[in-house]
DNA sequence: CTGAAAGCGCTTACAG
DNA sequence: CTGAAAGCGCTTACAG
């Protein structure tokens, strides 16, 4: 039998008791709850899943979709793994399980979130590489499956997400270059549809005019979110006609590959050239010059967007006061010295 | 209502027969099942997994179960999201789904283990990250829970597993070494007792005997797996005396410290140096002198899990008759500029 | 405070 | 080939 019915039988009660004690009921003895959670912890008994998904509706279980494409697989950090941690300490509260929901490259990411949402494996969805038209937050929001999207989308009306601050690292890079004497500021930025990429550029664009510096398209250089891509955007910014002075980067891993590009050309970050990275990573803290990029904690991160979409949940709400609003994540400023020179010297 | 009961009530037949079309079983009239997979289509319907799991005894579901410690965030690139292309692809092949499960830092992983198997979330493992005493192994083929390791252990007796052939990297690296003239030859081994580590140093101390080379202790550098950690492996092997003229990484991204602290010491590698990296890895790629390393596909080491796993399910046996053998999976040297120099010239 | 019973959505012997 | 019914393991009104 091995289920509530022997843990039952073995303490001579009903299972509805047995159930009632170990969901912390209050409506139970304090001497039979302590007899049962003793017995279950003794004979290794937890409840199965399966039985309390199909009474209660719900499976107490949260998924974290990722994109398994080549492109991730290859370049991304561990950003995904480095939210688990702040996820996972907020959906303890609530005995919720965090999964991870890899979609294969070869299917389409929609079409894997009406699956898995189907087969109700998940109560709640945590999206994230939102596109600029993503029919999975159409989806989720028209089904009413409780949901939040790292990024912004055109997508879903009104939806809660949450968002890096790009516009205020837009700001603050041309901001801090412009102050040193900069003019030509080049940018490299995604060359997909991913959202960020158009949030961010039209932050330089504005940021930019603020200066009253012209936009100019040509010093957009749209290359791959990767180390590559770093590289590929150096081999274009040097043969930029005149070529800029600074350049900043969307991605944390492209200033790997752009420091690679510049000793090749002779061209020396933080005196022939100001670069501001994105991200701060560990595997770009070896740089040298070391890199002006902007700092956030991924376990901060995990723990507002695992507290927002419990908001957004009914049974949960009453504990998330906040609600489910839509937030700007902040990133602070770390100096470095690949943007430490002024032009005018 | 919203169930295979609504859709047979649509249908005007009844739920049986409904399931049964669904599940491709043979005994339904062709015509009969063209509908049902039309309505079902149509109306969006998927069987809940919660019903079927409690029905059936099983989830469908296969967890990949990875640990999310604070050095595994920081330093690994994406080898397990790597895996799950080739994973999903033979698991697809069942109707099975994948789930990467990570193990809080702050949960003790035999724990996690026990509760994800306890709560039937999956029904069967993948494991990685094998310690040379693995709890985890010995809990699951007690609860005869099919699962497989990649990695080797001391633990579980006779289980199934798949590792990385560190003997042949170990054996190929010293012997290409050693026919270049080097006698003096370092490893960099990771510091906890992760089991790779023992067996890689094990085959290293076994090759260096097979060519009459005394195994030295002091030439076994115990750092963390990390670029971190193949910077402190620079740092340790620059102050060795005499100074090993090779060097060789098992940790692949233990090359670009590495590199780096060599720099600082003004030590060129592949040419007052000697060094060997372990898996390839994209962002290597652009280390001068080339590196070289070791090639696999981390699909194809996905399928062979995926497939080696199913063949343990008595479920899924009949389709791999291959059967459930451990097996040592193979790596292809890529050779490159940083060991391409004689010491006797 | 506890027990007996219903029912969540499925699949699968069993009858016909 | 199809239908009616049992039952997987739980939780939760409902009675007492």
């Amino acid at each position: 039998m091995r289920g509530i019915r022997q843990l039952a039988k073995h303490l001579d009660i009903s299972i509805g008791t047995v159930s009632r004690a170990l969901n912390g009921k209050p409506d139970v003895n304090e001497e039979t709850r302590k007899r049962v959670l003793a017995a279950a912890e003794e004979l290794g008994y937890v409840a199965n899943q399966s039985g309390r998904s199909l009474r209660q509706g719900t499976t107490n279980v949260i998924g974290l979709m990722i994109e398994s494409s080549k492109e991730t697989v290859e370049n991304s950090d561990n950003f995904f793994l480095g939210l688990t941690g702040g996820l996972q300490s907020v959906l303890a509260r609530h005995k919720l399980d965090l999964v991870m929901l890899p979609c294969p490259s070869d299917e389409d990411p929609h079409e894997y979130v009406k699956r898995m949402v189907a087969r109700r494996v998940v109560d709640a969805m945590i999206l994230s590489a939102t596109q600029r038209i993503d029919k999975r937050i159409d989806f989720l929001a028209k089904a009413k499956i409780p949901f939040i999207a790292l990024g912004r989308s055109s997508s879903g009306g009104n939806y809660t997400w949450i968002d890096l601050d790009f516009e205020g690292v837009a700001a603050c890079a041309v901001d801090r270059l412009v102050a040193k004497g900069h003019r030509r500021i080049a940018i490299a930025a995604p060359s997909n549809d991913v959202n960020l990429g158009y949030v961010f550029v039209e932050a330089y664009r504005r940021s930019l005019e603020r200066h009253g510096i012209e936009y100019d398209p040509a010093l957009v250089i749209r290359v791959k979110s990767s180390e590559q891509g770093g590289y590929q955007a150096g081999h274009e910014l040097v043969r930029l006609e005149p070529r800029p002075t600074a350049i900043i980067l969307i991605y944390e891993l492209m200033a790997i590959g752009l420091y690679r590009r510049m000793v090749e050309a002779g061209v020396v970050p933080g005196r022939d050239l100001a670069v501001i990275g994105f991200r701060e990573e560990p595997r770009a803290r070896f740089l040298q010059p070391t890199l002006t990029c902007f700092r956030m904690s991924l376990r901060d991160l995990g723990v507002e967007l695992a507290e927002t979409l419990l908001a957004t949940m009914p049974a949960y709400a009453e504990f998330y006061p906040k609600g489910a609003r839509s937030t700007i994540w902040p990133l602070e400023l770390v100096a470095g010295e690949s943007d430490a020179f002024s032009l005018d010297a």
